[in-house]
Parts: C-alpha cells; structure tokens; sequence
DNA sequence: GCTTTTCATAAGTCAAGGCTTATAATAAGT
DNA sequence: ACTTATTATAAGCCTTGACTTATGAAAAGC
C-alpha cells in the first residue's frame, strides 16, 4: 500500500486516532493509554503496532516500560498528499482568476477562496 | 463522528481514493467511473455517497447524467486536524531549541527539522 | 406513452479488522 | 532462581463495510 495509504487507514479509526491524539501531548506507557481509554490491554498494544507501521509513532524501552510518542514526520506523506490537491485547486483558482481578470479587468480576484475552510 | 474522522474514513478507503484522485483531475460522471475502476456501478454510487457526505465531491445534474467533482474545501477540517500537531511540534521543538541555545549558545538550532518529510 | 439511458437503492454475501480472554516473553527487584 | 510488572502475541468472536446482483426511479428521445 502507499504511504498515504498506510496513514490514513491507521488514523481512520477513532481509537487510534485517540491514542495518538493523547501521545502528542504527553509520551505514555501502554499502561497509560490503558488507563486513559476504555479498552484493554491487548487491543492497545496492537493500536500501537498499526500506529508505529505507518511511522505515527515511536517507541523507546525506559526501566522496564516501553515510552510511546508520536512521530509527526509520520504525518508528511498524508500532507503531500492533500497538497496535491490543494495546489491543484490553487492552479485552477489561479487560471479562473486570470481568466475573470482578462474578460472583466479590476474585478475581485477568488484567490481568498483558496484557503477557505481552513 | 468528527468532520476529521468523517475525511480520514472516505479517504482511507483505496477505491474511494481512486474515486477522489479521479475527479480531482476531470469530472466525471458515474458511467465514467465504472469505466475507469474495476468496480461495479453499485459500489460507485455508494463510494461516492460517502465522499459525499464528508464533504470531500459535489454533484451537479446534466442532461440524464450526474457530473461529480471534488470539493477541496472538503479537505479543510483534515488540514485543521493535521496542523494542530504540526504546530505543536513546532513549538516543541522551538522550545528544545531555545533550551539548548541557553546551555550552549552557538549551536545549531533544529528548526530546519520542522519541515522534515514534506 | 413507451423505451432507453443513467443513476440510486435494496438485499444478501463475504472478508477484514477491532475487540476480548488467555498466554507467552522480557526485564527488574528481592 | 523466583516473583512481579509490563508489554506483546495467539486464538476466537462478532460487527462493520465493501462488493455483488436485482430492482426501482428519473430524465431524455422516438
């Protein structure tokens, strides 16, 4: 599978997505995390396996303790990937804002537009 | 659900993916799709009703047919999302690197890494 | 008005995956 | 060495969802 691919299947679910909501405010044990949600043990380890296979997360042995954080690199193919779009909208706003421009001179340009719902 | 969580589960999908990727290039209507992907006219009109729903393609009637097309403002609430943690690391790593300006002044500081992997 | 085209919905099947309990593995403390 | 604490893996259950075929709905052309 892509990258992408890989990023937005292990943040699709809303328990994974919680987990790595809560490692990017503060590194956790797995204990943590199982105190913090209200699932066991087991299906957290194996949250952070999908996790840690899309490169979401990291972990680092502490005593006997395993310490999960998040690897925000991790989300950068999921960027690049909006950002495909989000340029190509940006082109097209472009092209229709020249266009506009050419047909009616002095007439507001849509570019505002371009980061609408941001 | 979340608007995010609503984006992260249409996109996590890779027929749904295709779907998007597809119109974000040339609209088209359902009868292009099922020409497009190896997936029957059902499965399209459902996917697209997903991507629908979560704000990501629009439909507009033409004639007998229904051309689709994406909505990037869509992707807003996923970007939303996504910046929060990149600005938090941001600020992670701004204070790291203020720290290690006071206890070593000179040093390179890792800002630079704030934009790693995209 | 009937046919044809295009799309949406209904119903059913099947595999994937998220959860559980049970158990193994690893490391620390006594 | 033995126990305890912590995490990972195994096995099984059960829901979800992606797909199929069959059918309904709506719009255009004759």
């Amino acid at each position: 599978m892509t990258y992408e691919g890989r990023v937005l299947v292990a943040l699709a679910d809303p328990t994974r997505r919680a987990i790595f909501e809560r490692l990017a405010e503060t590194r956790s044990s797995v204990a943590d995390l199982v105190r913090a949600l209200p699932v066991s043990q087991p299906a957290i380890s194996q949250h952070l396996k999908v996790l840690k296979e899309a490169g979401l997360v990291g972990a680092e042995p502490e005593g006997r303790k395993r310490i999960y954080s998040i690897d925000p690199a991790g989300l950068g193919p999921l960027r690049q990937w909006l950002d495909r779009f989000w340029e190509d909208q940006l082109a097209a706003f472009k092209a229709l804002a020249d266009s506009d421009e050419a047909a009616a001179p002095g007439q507001a340009k849509p570019e505002r537009q371009a980061n609408s719902g941001l």
